[in-house]
DNA sequence: CATTCGTGGCG
DNA sequence: TCGCCAAGAAT
């Protein structure tokens, strides 16, 4: 143990944003843990923040209410999600699903239909489940108790905290990106807040205000989100600062150290859009745990290596549906980037020959019109491929 | 504790 | 074009 280990982080470069030459930073990892309290500064920093907020914070729709249903959701489909991606997606969901009990009593696809094009589907899947939780456990009223919150799925330590603080003025920190980019700078943190979140939930309980929680909490996260950026922080506008290590330091633009990760994989797919001999295409469920579980989509799969797209096609489609087919023409060929990995979907038209469909290795199986199929919940790479049919389906009439 | 989960925007 | 990452959680 005692030896120092040496470990590569890249820094990001000053002058114009991008990544520069990679810096070599070693660190002891036990050093930094107790060497930085905020608690001396925290009236300061609380008061300085507080002023800054009531002059410049954010006028958002969810903080005009304190009714935690519409908070919870709120805090849910902000998670890993740019506000701009939510706000429409906020007002639809609100309409169609006013309160817990109406979201509890909703089947499940109208839930993904709602959530649909937002990502991360299994926030909507928990969301649906929690909602009938909220019904059995609490009366249909969101719980103002920290461990019955962090208790409901899809509800970690910063949700629980931004919902609970936000709703019920309740003294409970929070650590979203926001919070760490501020923080890392406000310390100058010398490693990547991925290997500090011990001391980066320390550092944000205590610069908490106790006694305006609701506020403290939106207002440095405001302060991440439109001065302390990623990119070119406004530090000449900052109300911390005075208080600010990377800034006094000039490391704004190095901090926080982002860990260099490995390029990711690229999966060749073949898809295949399966036509009755009544026109209907067949579409199929995915099952509820993984990547994208519980929505629709075209079935196919992984092409193996030195097979062939057609080959591909024909053996997915009877493995996985139990049925036979034949693999025409080309129909589209879609890029797509997930969060781990990439994809190439080879789409193929393809005419039904004999066999009735089986659930193998999905939830449900499908028959439908190009009428029908707006109703159901696609993956947003499966949009391209909609579009690809109903132009074809145009042409030919 | 590292990996698995979408999608859009930005430099 | 491409990597990075945004109001993270679950496993």
């Amino acid at each position: 143990m005692g030896e120092t280990k040496k470990k590569r982080y890249r820094a990001r470069d000053s002058a114009d944003g991008r990544y520069g030459p990679k810096q070599v930073s070693s660190y002891k990892a036990s050093a930094f843990d107790l060497a930085v309290s905020l608690v001396e500064v925290a009236p300061a920093l609380r008061q300085t923040l507080l002023t800054w907020y009531g002059e410049q914070g954010r006028d958002l729709p969810w903080r005009r209410s304190r009714d935690p249903y519409a908070i919870w959701i709120s805090e849910i489909m902000l998670q890993q999600t740019q506000v701009k991606t939510v706000l429409p997606y906020y007002q639809r969901w609100l309409e169609t699903f006013p309160t817990v009990a109406a979201l509890a009593k909703a089947d499940q696809q109208t839930v993904l239909k709602a959530w649909e094009g937002l990502g991360y589907y299994a926030r909507a899947r928990n969301l649906h489940k929690t909602a009938q939780l909220i019904v059995e456990r609490h009366g249909g009223v969101f719980p103002e108790d920290f461990e019955d919150a962090i208790a409901l799925p899809g509800i970690g330590r910063t949700t629980a905290g931004g919902i609970l603080s936000a709703a019920y003025n309740r003294p409970v920190a929070i650590l979203d990106g926001n919070v760490k980019r501020v923080l890392a700078r406000l310390v100058a943190l010398p490693k990547p807040p991925a290997k500090a979140m011990n001391e980066l939930w320390q550092l944000s309980e205590q610069v908490l205000d106790p006694q305006q929680p609701r506020d403290f909490n939106q207002a440095i996260m405001d302060l991440g989100a439109t001065l302390c950026t990623r990119h070119r922080p406004a530090c000449m506008l900052c109300p911390w600062q005075d208080h600010c290590v990377a800034y006094r330091q000039n490391l704004q633009s190095q901090i926080p150290m982002t860990e260099t990760k490995a390029p990711l994989p690229h999966k060749q797919i073949g898809v295949a859009v399966i036509y009755g001999d009544d026109g209907r295409i067949l579409i199929d469920r995915r099952k509820q745990e993984g990547l994208l579980g519980g929505l629709w989509e075209f079935p196919g799969g992984k092409i193996e290596p030195n097979e062939s797209f057609e080959t591909c096609v024909k053996r997915e489609i009877k493995e996985e549906l139990g049925i036979d087919i034949e693999v025409n023409d080309r129909l589209i060929t879609v890029n797509h980037a997930y969060s781990h990995f990439k994809v190439t979907l080879n789409v193929f038209n393809c005419t039904h020959l004999s066999g009735e469909p089986k659930t193998i290795e999905c939830d449900e199986v499908k028959w439908v019109t190009l009428d029908e199929i707006d109703s159901y919940p696609f993956p947003k790479a499966n949009g391209q491929i909609i579009d690809a049919i109903k132009e074809r389906a145009q042409q030919s009439s």
